[in-house]
Order: structure tokens, then C-alpha cells, then sequence
DNA sequence: CATGAATGAGTGTTCATTCAT
DNA sequence: TATGAATGAACACTCATTCAT
């Protein structure tokens, strides 16, 4: 095993590189950061950088992909199993929303960064992240068109409501970032927000 | 006659300059677009731009003052005379929202511009941008509130909700500029996220 | 004509850095100068380079082009009326050979600079330069075999020898170059270069 | 056995450096090819390069001292014995310029890419390029003097002969290099040059 | 006032050279 | 000894800003 040691400490400054590259993109944005502060901050050579990337484009995009991966996997599972009562739906959205959330928290600033940056970094970095949001809609969407089809829900515009959704989770993830609800843990904030999905903000129909 | 032919000449290049920027903006977003370009689109000299304006990042937030003067106070309004039954409550709602729609829908693209590179131009500008987005949640939250405690919708995190609600909002409005819903017009589609709103997705409870 | 200010300034700016590049390629060859150093001696910023051209490249063709103009037009008018006899063949040979070389003498440092530094400056430029080698050789082919048709040249191969021509007369140019033969003046060289072609080195044919 | 494994293998290496090197320049010219694309010729480690070498400025020189050791040899034997007749000398002549020839025909891409870049090198290699032809120029000249003084040739300045004689030379060289005259081989071109260079283009002298 | 040519600090990128393994 | 990852000085090129006209 002579060749891995080589490879071992390619494969660490690569991290370095992308760790440094992560954490000043967080603090500074995409746009303002130049090369020279990412190789400052991870401590190597300005030529270091262009050994492993073509450019900060290139290197906003891997840390992109690097974290998609496994999020979509948290929402896609739930397909497997399609609930069979409009409680059972509302649990199985509520574990499912979790567990993205939970994802997300462990990434928090990596997350916001790219919902903040993202947009603007050029317009094939922009559809690649609506491509993303819009994975999410669809996804919910298809949840959605099942339960109004199996009377959980109520018949609605489905493709408005999953956009409204989505746009409603991101506003609580982003309020979350800025420290808003600080007295509430993950599960109690999705358990809020499942509760105005599913029941709006309408009084109690007394029921009976 | 304050008014020389030379001001109202020297405010025609201004308003040149402010359009052109907007245009430019709109198509290429904040970062890309050069000072060139902008001039080049408004038709004056290189020089003439600095005549008028300090640098790109004045002409923007000058762009976003002008937009957002006549947004908030239509939703202002409705805190003049707060409705007095559920069913009032949501009509209110329902037109306030509307209206803003309406102001928007008339500059989506800039709209659209603003949530899309706002984050991006720098710290002090997105703040500005979330104190706007926290004003209407504010408002948001000061009907909710005065809702739940008139019985006219149920007890929840007012101030959770309320970023959701505007989440929501944002979400319809993007997906909206970028032709999704086309078979709707502002209204319905403000119907329908109220009907969210205010009902969930959950099946129409049986009443009796 | 109060744009020709402009346009006068623009082309004086242009032909300082022209004049520059040459003086600059003159002294330390094509590939050893930096762009900063052109315009150190043009006496203009950095920036005014890459308002003239995109590279130092581009403007040693510019240079080239420049030169090339005017020099194979004194050969070619040659062609208009061919001689009718070898001696007539001959002093036209002599003329039309002084009248260029008159011309690279006038420009004698930068000829030399383009046949030592063209073929290396990249393959494109070497072929062009081999291009316009070609054409003197190409003339001097024509004018060869119009004299062999008539006798007034004994046969030959004319491919070989109009070669074998242009490489004399590139030799002969860039050793006066180097301050060889400083005693001749150009029209004596070129009648040393001329009975050379024509006799050859060997021993006066007794006649009779 | 003076000579251990170790040793060899070093030379070897040296070797496939040197070789890949000349490739290289033949291929691409000497500017252009990195130390990288050198070392990746030679199939080692970029650091090798600099166990043998210090620079590509020394390699160029290395594979030139090679070349030009056997070159002049050819020319030089010719001295020994001096020919004693006008037919003696020019077959003489034609001898030693065809061994010169077949010498550089050997190598025919190598020293095109010596005449080609050499120049542009830097100045201390275009001198020493220069003294190689200069020497050349010089035995011409020492036999053409001789061949004046004893009336094999006709009186001319032959300083200015010996100098258009190499011209020629590397004339006819380079054309061959370039793929023309395919239909004559080396001894038919050097004998169609030395036609030229003892009789010139001028018609065949009727004698009597 | 309007212009656009000129500017040069700022930045991305290259590549000869070093040195730990 | 051979390697190739790491380096950073060197260089090309951009573009906001100035200012003479």
C-alpha cells in the first residue's frame, strides 16, 4: 500500500479545499470570496487549488452535490409505503418532513447558503437548484394527489398547494437560520408547520 | 415652469439609466451585468453613468426603494379596520393579499429579481431585503393574532405561522413568474392559497 | 470635425504601441517580452493595450502584414512585361531584386526579426511567413522558366533552383544584417548576388 | 565492469529525456512544450527532470552540441587535400556537400527545428547557431579563395559567394524538409545545387 | 453636461521548481 | 534514486473609475 498514502493526502487537502471553500461561502457569500481567501483559509497554495478545480463555479457546484445526495433519499422512501388513512398520512408526512429537517439542521448554513447564493451564481446553477426544489415539489405533489384521491384530503389545486408547501417549508427553514423560534426543537417547528398544512389556520370545527 | 429645460433633460437620462439598469438586472441578474453594459443599454457614455450614480450597488437598492414604497401600504390598510367575524376575517384576507399580487404581478420580473439576487449582493442589502419580508410577516402575525384572540382561527405559533404564510406567498409568486399555474389568473390563485390557508389540505370536516 | 480629435488620438495611441511592439520585437525577440513591457515603452497603462488588440500575437501579424504590403508588389510589376533576351532577363532580374531589397532595408531590423522569430512564434505564423517565401519563390519559377523557354537560361530544374534563389538572397540579407559586407552598398551586393546566379562560381568560359 | 546497474539505468533515463525532449521541440517548436509535457514524453516523474537537467534552455543546447560534433567533420576532411582542377574541385564540391546532406537527412526534423527555433531561443544560443553556420560560410570560402587563386573559379568577393552558398543550401535543406522535390533524392538535389552553384542559371556557353 | 479614451489596481491562472515520501 | 504533490512568483487580462475634450 505505497500509492495510498499519496492518494490519502491528495484526498485531504481535496477536503481541505472543500471544507475552506464551504465555510468561506457560508461567511461571505459566493460572489464576494476570491480564490486567494479559500486558499487562505485552507491553508495551501494559491496553485493547490486549480491541482483539484477548475474554478469557484465548479466548487459550488460539488458542494451542492455533495449534499443533495442524501436528501431527496429521506422524502423518497415515503413512497414506498403509501399511508392508508388520512391520520396515518398525516404521520407519515410529519416523519418524512423530519427527517428532511433533521438532514438539513446538521447542514444549516451549508443549506441557507445555497438557497441565499444559489440564485445568483449563474443561471445553470439556478435551475439545477429549482431542479432540486422542484424534485420536492413533485414529490409532494404525488403524496397529495393520492390522499385527495383516497379522500384524506381535500380536492385542491395540487400543483399549487405543493408549491405553496415547499415555499412555506423554506421560509420556516430560513427564519430557523436567521434564530427565529429558538425556543423550539426541530420536531415541535415541523409539527407546527404539519399542523397548518393539514388544518389551516381555521377555528376548531366543533365537531359533533 | 421651476422646471429648466436642462433638469427635465438631466431626469430623462436618469430614468434612462434606472431603466436600462432594471432591464439589464432583470435579464442577467446583479453580479454578471458591467457598468458598461448598463450604459451600453441606456444608450449614454461611460462617464455619464458616475454623474448620476456611485456604482451598481447604489442603482439597485435605489431600484428596490422605488418598488417597495406602494407594496407595503397596501396591505397596511386592512390593519385601519380589522374585520369582525371569521368569514370577514378571510375576505379581508383575501383582498389585501390580492392587491399586493396585483402590484407585484405588474413588476414580476423585477420582483422576481430582487428575491432571486437580493440575498446575494451583499449583507447589508439582503438584510434590507429581510426587514422587508419581516414587515409583512409582522403584519401577518398582527391580524393572526387579533384572529386567534377574536375565536375567528385557532390558537397556534403566531409567529411560526406567519413565516410559513409568507414562505407560502413566496413560493406561489416564484413558481407563478416562472410560468407555472398560467391557466390562473392572480385571483384564483390567491383564492386558492387563502383556501390553503385557512382550511389545510385536510378533508372537509363534516359539519352536524 | 470635432470627432476627428478623437479618431486622431485613437490612431496615434494605436500607432505608439504598434511602433513600440516593433522596437520591443526588434531588440529582445517575440517571445521574452511581456505585455507590460510594450506598453512601458509606449508610454501607455496596461489596460490601453487591450483596447488596440487582444494579444501580443495578434499584433506581431498586424506588423507583418504591415511590411508584406508593399514587398511583393515590386517583384510582381516584374511580370508585366517579361524580357527578350538574356541580357535584357538579366537587368531585369538585377532591378526588380535591388527595389526589394531597397524596401527591407529601409526595414532591415524588423525583416530580420520576422525570418527569426516567425517560425517560432506559433505553427499558423510560420506558415504564413512560408507562404510569403513561397511567392517570391514562386515568381522567381515563373520568370525562370518564361527564360528557359526562350534560352536565355539553360535548362534546369526551376523548382529547385527558384528555392535555391530565395535561400541565397535570405542568406545575403540577413548576413548584411549581421553588418557583413559593410563596404558594399545594396545595388552592389545584389550585382555580386545576380553574376553569382547567373555564372555561377565557375571559371570564365574563354570565349572564342 | 567499470560500469554498475545503477549507472546504467541512469543513463538510460538521461537518455529517454533527451530523446523524448527532441521529439517534443521537433513536434511543437521550443517554446511552447512544458517541463510537464516533456517529462510525460519520457514517461518519468516530473522531478526527474531536474535530477539531469537544470532547464529546457540546457537541453535544447545539449541536443545541439550533439548534432553539430559529426556535422562539420564531413566538410572539414575535405581540406586535407586540397583538388588541383576546376572539374576535380567541383566534384570534390559535390562530395562533401552530399555527406553533409546524408548527415542531415539523418536527422532531417531534428535540425529543421534547430534552424527553425534555434534563433529565437535567446540570444546567446542564436550566436552559437550563427557560428555554426559561420563556420560552414568559412570552409566555403577557404575553398572558393583557393580555387580563385588558382583560376578554378572565377574572381569574385568571396565572402559574399560563401555566405550565399549556405543560404542556398539551407534553402534547398528546408524546401526538401517541407516535402518538396519528393522526386529527387538527395544526391540529384545536392548535384542540381552544385550545377548552380559553378554555372549558374545563364545559358550553356557554345564553345568554339 | 456628456463623452469615451485612458488607466492600473485587482484577480485568475500558469508552470518552473522544490521537497517530503 | 525517483516521484509527483505542493508551491508562489510571474504574468495576462478585466473593468470600475477618472478626466481631458
Amino acid at each position: 500500500m505505497a500509492e495510498s498514502k499519496q492518494e490519502e493526502r491528495k484526498r485531504a487537502t481535496r477536503r481541505k479545499l472543500l471544507e475552506a471553500a464551504s465555510r468561506v461561502f457560508v461567511e461571505r457569500g459566493y460572489h464576494a470570496p476570491l480564490i486567494a481567501d479559500m486558499v487562505a483559509e485552507a491553508g495551501v497554495g494559491q496553485g493547490t487549488f486549480y491541482r483539484y478545480f477548475d474554478s469557484k463555479r465548479q466548487i459550488i457546484e460539488i458542494l451542492l452535490d455533495d449534499i443533495v445526495g442524501g436528501l431527496l433519499s429521506q422524502f423518497v422512501e415515503m413512497s414506498e409505503s403509501l399511508p392508508d388513512s388520512a391520520e396515518a398520512y398525516r404521520e407519515a408526512s410529519e416523519q418524512a418532513i423530519l427527517r428532511v429537517a433533521e438532514v438539513m439542521d446538521t447542514q444549516q448554513e451549508l443549506c441557507s447558503m445555497f438557497l441565499r447564493e444559489g440564485p445568483s451564481v449563474d443561471s445553470a446553477f439556478a435551475e439545477k437548484l429549482d431542479g432540486i426544489l422542484a424534485r420536492f415539489a413533485e414529490l409532494a405533489r404525488f403524496f397529495l394527489d393520492h390522499a385527495i384521491t383516497n379522500g384524506f384530503a381535500r380536492p385542491c389545486r395540487s400543483d399549487v398547494v405543493s408549491q405553496a408547501l415547499v415555499g412555506m417549508a423554506l421560509g420556516l427553514f430560513e427564519s430557523r437560520g436567521r434564530g427565529l423560534f429558538s425556543d423550539l426543537d426541530a420536531s415541535a417547528l415541523v409539527a407546527e408547520g404539519v399542523a397548518l398544512i393539514f388544518q389551516g389556520i381555521g377555528p376548531e370545527t366543533v365537531e359533533g
